[in-house]
RNA sequence: GGAGGUGUAGCGAAGCUGGUUAUCGCGCCGGCCUGUCAAGCCGGAGAUCGCGGGUUCGAUCCCCGUCACUUCCGCCA
């Protein structure tokens, strides 16, 4: 390699280099043998650069050309030229020169290639990832990966600049079985003890801290054993931060400059501050969604003043039953939408567990059409009151308010998509904040943390959040970008005392607390500081950033929906040795076909 | 665990209501060609239509099952 070491790179040959001598190393993205003149198009990381074999190159020079196949990684020694006249290729960054080769060496052949590197049409997933080292080859992934690469870089800087350290945490650490599922890792020395991937570094970056760290962050990788989906695989990466003495608002204030520098510094684009402030009840309510898409408007409305003045018997028994009844209106779609088309997003509503989904059109004259017939009376004080006009479609949902909200929110997200309302190149930031700290299993009617139980209740309901922990809010936040959780954080619990009373209405037994995080209880014993903190979801924000529909096209090494790595197969079977080395044993699945 | 979508040469697709020699583009192989830049022209190879069963005189097409991928629900403190 040291002889046909590259002196300059495929991107970078300009006019003011002809009649250099350089050396390019690249590979074979284009090959055009005129018979007499043969032109290749070598590429690399930087760029291209065409490369000529003259008619007048030895014969030994030609026919090593006339070998070279797509994908070839080659050695191109010769002299820069500017190109004839009128030969200058516009397009080309390289393109007012040449390169006329007087040797060329083949580095490396290439085998026929299961799927073209420069196509316009992408091959499908399972084969980009089988041959991922190919895939990575092409200039969308390429681009990828440098905007991931510029966004950590930018986070770094700008996180460094605010006084924040970036400090590692373990990541064979102790399993706490709940959330989401732990990955084990058995421990060969303490055979039938298991470490687990971290989820996240939640538990040490607030011993950090206590241990006056003052400012933490970590791009750190986290892991839960959990089905993918198009924004979740089984490891991704967060950017995690945690900051002393801070409250709410210094951490939002905080990670929105992060936004800001970040899109500045990768995309060139203006984020705008602060980002608008959504409580969770309003997004409920609004949007059906605590991650609302905001690049489209279509809030509910409330339609329950309309209900009692119609005979339609539906809408009436939700509201005497506690329900809610919401109004959509869709914008212009009354023509698009036929019945058809509104029963696809019934079914859509459907899938979120609602029982169906009423419509009516907007007429000039009035309503028509759908559920229209039982509001006719009602019609223009209807059209007045949602504030739709004619040629609009007006959708309605009756239900539990929980399934009322979320099913239609989903309508709201499915037609967002198909009228073409999101665009991907629009950046519309929110905070979702007010959170409720406590859920109710429906099932145990237990109550539960909607976050972690680690999560500050709101000071106003200090004194009597065990009376009704339902109402209880959190200082939670979100952060949500054109429809994705991008960031999730919270205040924390310094004060063991609170702390103890968390447990307490969560059920959560003292011994059990005192067994899993008994150190971190312990550590705020010591003096620990108000602190509260947030993760980003890297992987997410760089699939905003970079316009795609999943992380998968932001990762350089990802797994497929169904965990596994095409491209060296994991996970696999492991060795009876290995097993017997762990002290486990694998139980094989019953047959249950056998009667 | 559940629902939907997809599966046709190496790749991307077409094949409408059952009858085709299974089509097209890219790639591949051979030949021609002095200025192309998605080069062009001529010729060629390459497909048990994911797999298994069924209906039918006849199935890429219809039905059932199954597998793989994918989207969504469940799940994701």
């Amino acid at each position: 390699m040291e002889k046909n070491r590259r002196t300059v790179n495929c991107g970078q040959l300009t006019i003011g280099d002809v009649g250099k001598t350089v050396t390019l190393n690249g590979w074979i993205h284009r090959n055009r043998d005129h018979g007499g003149v043969h032109f290749i198009n070598l590429r690399d990381r930087y760029g291209i650069t065409q490369v000529v074999i003259d008619e007048e190159a030895s014969e030994d020079l030609r026919n090593t050309a006339s070998e070279l196949k797509m994908e070839f990684c080659v050695a191109a020694v010769g002299t820069v030229r500017a190109r004839p006249e009128g030969m200058v290729n516009e397009d080309m960054a390289t393109g007012e020169v040449e390169l006329a080769v007087s040797e060329l060496e083949v580095l490396n052949s290439c085998l026929p290639l299961p799927f073209m590197v420069d196509s316009e049409e992408e091959p499908n997933e399972n084969l980009r990832l089988k041959y991922r080292y190919l895939h990575l080859r092409t200039q969308g992934m390429q681009d990828r990966i440098k905007m991931r690469h510029d966004a950590t870089w930018a986070v770094r800087n700008y996180l460094t600049d605010k006084g924040f350290w970036e400090v590692e945490t373990p990541t064979l650490i102790k399993s706490t079985p709940e959330g989401a599922r732990d990955y084990l890792v058995p421990s060969r020395v303490n055979p039938g003890r298991f470490y687990a991937l971290p989820q996240s570094p939640q538990l040490y970056k607030q011993i950090l801290m206590a241990g006056g760290t003052d400012r933490y962050y970590q791009i750190a990788r986290c892991y839960r054993d959990e089905d993918a989906r198009g924004d979740r695989q089984p490891e991704f990466t967060q950017i995690d931060l945690e900051m002393s003495f801070a409250s709410r608002d210094d951490v939002l204030e905080t990670v929105e400059g992060m936004m800001v520098k970040t899109f500045k510094d990768v995309l060139d684009v203006d984020v705008p501050t602060p980002f608008p402030r959504l409580s969770w009840q309003e997004a409920m309510e609004n949007y059906g969604s605590d991650k609302p898409d905001l690049r489209f408007n279509m809030k509910f409305q409330d339609f329950a003043p309309f209900v009692s003045g119609s005979e339609f018997g539906v809408f009436k028994s939700v509201l005497e039953s506690g329900g809610t009844v919401k109004a959509m209106v869709v914008p212009a779609a009354a023509e698009v939408y036929s019945r058809k088309k509104i029963s696809e997003l019934e079914d859509v509503a459907k899938s979120r567990g609602a029982r169906g989904l009423a419509w009516m059109k907007v007429t000039a004259e009035g309503l028509d059409g759908g559920v229209s017939k039982f509001y006719t009376e009602q019609a223009a004080a209807i059209k007045n009151n949602l504030d739709a006009k004619e040629g609009d479609l007006i959708l309605l949902m009756g239900s539990d308010w929980k399934t009322a909200v979320t099913s239609l929110g989903a309508v709201r997200v499915k037609l967002g998509a198909d009228l073409g309302l999101t665009k991907p190149e629009e950046f519309k930031f929110c905070w979702v904040i007010d959170f409720p700290l406590f859920e109710k299993n429906e099932e145990t009617g237990n109550w539960e943390p909607a976050h972690h139980m680690f999560s500050m209740p709101q000071e106003r309901f200090l004194d009597t959040m065990e009376e009704n922990p339902g109402e209880v809010l959190g200082d939670l936040y979100d952060m949500v970008l054109n429809g994705n959780e991008l960031a999730s954080g919270s205040v924390r619990i310094h004060d063991p005392a609170i702390q103890s009373r968390v447990f307490d209405i969560v059920g959560f037994p003292k011994k059990e607390a005192e067994e899993r995080f008994g150190f971190l209880l312990e550590a705020f014993r010591y003096g620990a500081p108000p602190h509260a903190g947030l993760a980003v979801g890297f992987d997410r924000m760089v699939m905003v950033m970079a316009q795609m529909n999943t992380i998968r096209d932001v990762i350089a090494f990802p797994k497929n929906t169904q965990g596994i790595s095409p491209m060296d197969n994991s996970p696999s079977p492991v060795d009876a040795d290995q097993l017997a080395d762990l002290k486990l044993a694998i139980i094989e699945e019953k047959q249950e076909d056998k009667a």
